[in-house]
RNA sequence: GCCGACAUAGCUCAGUUGGUUAGAGCGCUUGAUUGUGGAUCAAGAGGUCCCCCGUUCGAGCCGGGGUGUCGGUA
């Protein structure tokens, strides 16, 4: 039965949920995925607004740094406000103010993350709430109706994500317990035009376990495939092998999501290997505590040697950090605790992944991805500018 | 002037009956941070224990004197 969540558009409601492959250079890849909320240009990357918010930013702001989709979070969601009252007050996009496609991760990765509060299960996960100790229950049916509750367009498989590194014996269980979730996802989740469902290969580092898990996925049948499981603690070496071979066991056209990855030079290397989305905090939380990405590298502005330096972070950049704002005055509201420190640097940080993103896509249409890649690690390798 | 208390890291302070290399928090100098707990963690620098004399095998600690700060009082 078609479910008309209060986020939904009305004229929209027939569109489908589309991937179109556009060039290719070697194994990268561009494209646009379509939705009725709009247009998602691959590679994408999709800033993280856990709580309804991608902190220190406006929506609008979000959006003029280029950014086509953002991440919302079914466990911080379902405790504050609650997925229901986010329903009644017409869904996530009207909520946050935010009329691009959302995604929403599934809880999954919270049940890694706060695994000292909470017990799994064949079923699930039963939790207590950080935030007042209540005692929750996720599973595959009921992350599937919360993520319908808010709204997302996006929706993501209930899954485990267990931290590397681990025995091969329990990445395999848990695996595999994420692929029985994952058909019940699929089954709870139902026929929903407009709306994507997204698998979640899962399998460590273990190349028998990654093709296990794709298989698994492709008999099932999803809109989208992610690579689960990565950027846990295998570092980056251990990611890439993985990416050597990963993103080749999953449908082709479909799009494929590298979730919760990484640096810039992470994005890059995941891109070159045949990633289209790719999501991460470290844009926006580093905006937070004082440490901006360029170009150049990372920029600790919270560094002594930036108090006295009147040049922008970045002067080839556009964003309002760069164009308005010296090194030293990013450094002192950072010192002085100011909320302009993060919102400045949030911006900066998001600016400079989606103008990284822009040139790849370019890059990928005009076959040139390597000298794209080529420059990239060349500016890296000078460095930040020398101090003053 | 007299009486009393106090003086230890940049700041606020612990420091046991005298016992190896004097500590903490904050601050400072750095680092980490990858499907966000506006979170958290790690490392480092920094000392004439106010000064002088004494007692003692040994003094941040005990005694005397001095200096300074604060409080009370005339």
């Amino acid at each position: 039965m078609l479910r008309t969540g209060a986020g939904d558009i009305g004229a929209a409601m027939s569109e489908r949920f589309s991937f179109s492959l556009g060039a290719t250079d070697g194994l990268a890849r561009t494209g646009v995925i379509s939705t009725p909320r709009g247009d998602i240009r691959t590679p994408a990357f999709m800033p993280v607004g856990t709580a309804a918010t991608v902190k220190a930013m406006l929506p609008e702001s979000v959006a003029a740094t280029g950014a086509d989709i953002l991440l919302g979070n079914t466990y911080h969601l379902m405790l504050r406000p609650g997925a229901e009252r986010v329903e009644r007050l017409g869904g996530l996009h009207r909520f946050m103010n935010w009329d691009k496609p959302i995604l929403t991760d599934s809880g999954g990765f919270q049940v890694m993350s706060l695994a000292d509060l909470r017990k799994l299960t064949e079923d699930g996960v039963t939790f207590r709430s950080h935030v007042d100790g209540s005692k929750h229950m996720l599973s595959p049916e009921t992350s599937m109706e919360i993520q319908r509750q808010l709204g997302s367009d996006i929706v993501m498989c209930f899954d485990e994500c267990p931290a590397l590194p681990a025995d091969e014996a329990t990445v395999a269980a848990s695996m595999r317990l994420s692929m029985r979730w994952a058909q019940r996802s699929r089954d709870a989740f139902g026929d929903r035009p407009g709306h994507a469902l997204f698998g979640i290969q899962q399998g460590g580092v273990t190349p028998e376990l990654r093709g296990e898990s794709a298989e698994a996925l492709r008999a099932i049948g999803f809109d989208g495939y992610a690579i689960g499981g990565l950027a846990v603690g295998e570092g980056q070496e251990a990611m890439f092998g993985v990416l050597d071979y990963a993103p080749g066991m999953l449908p082709e056209d479909k799009p494929r999501y590298l979730m919760g990855v990484g640096k810039p030079d992470d994005i890059l290397g995941a891109v070159k290997r045949g990633v289209d989305m790719m999501d991460c905090v470290l844009p926006s939380r580093s905006g937070r505590t004082g440490q901006a990405w360029t170009r150049r590298g990372q920029v600790n502005i919270k560094n002594a040697r930036h108090a006295d330096d009147p040049r922008p972070l970045d002067e080839a950049c556009t964003c309002p950090a760069c164009t308005s704002y010296s090194r030293a005055y990013l450094h002192h509201v950072f010192r002085a605790g100011e909320m302009i420190s993060g919102m400045l640097l949030t911006w900066h940080n998001l600016h400079y992944y989606q103008e990284l993103m822009a040139g790849m896509r370019a890059a990928i249409a005009e076959g040139r991805f390597a000298a794209f890649e080529a420059d990239f690690h060349d500016v890296r390798a000078a460095g930040d500018i020398a101090p003053l």
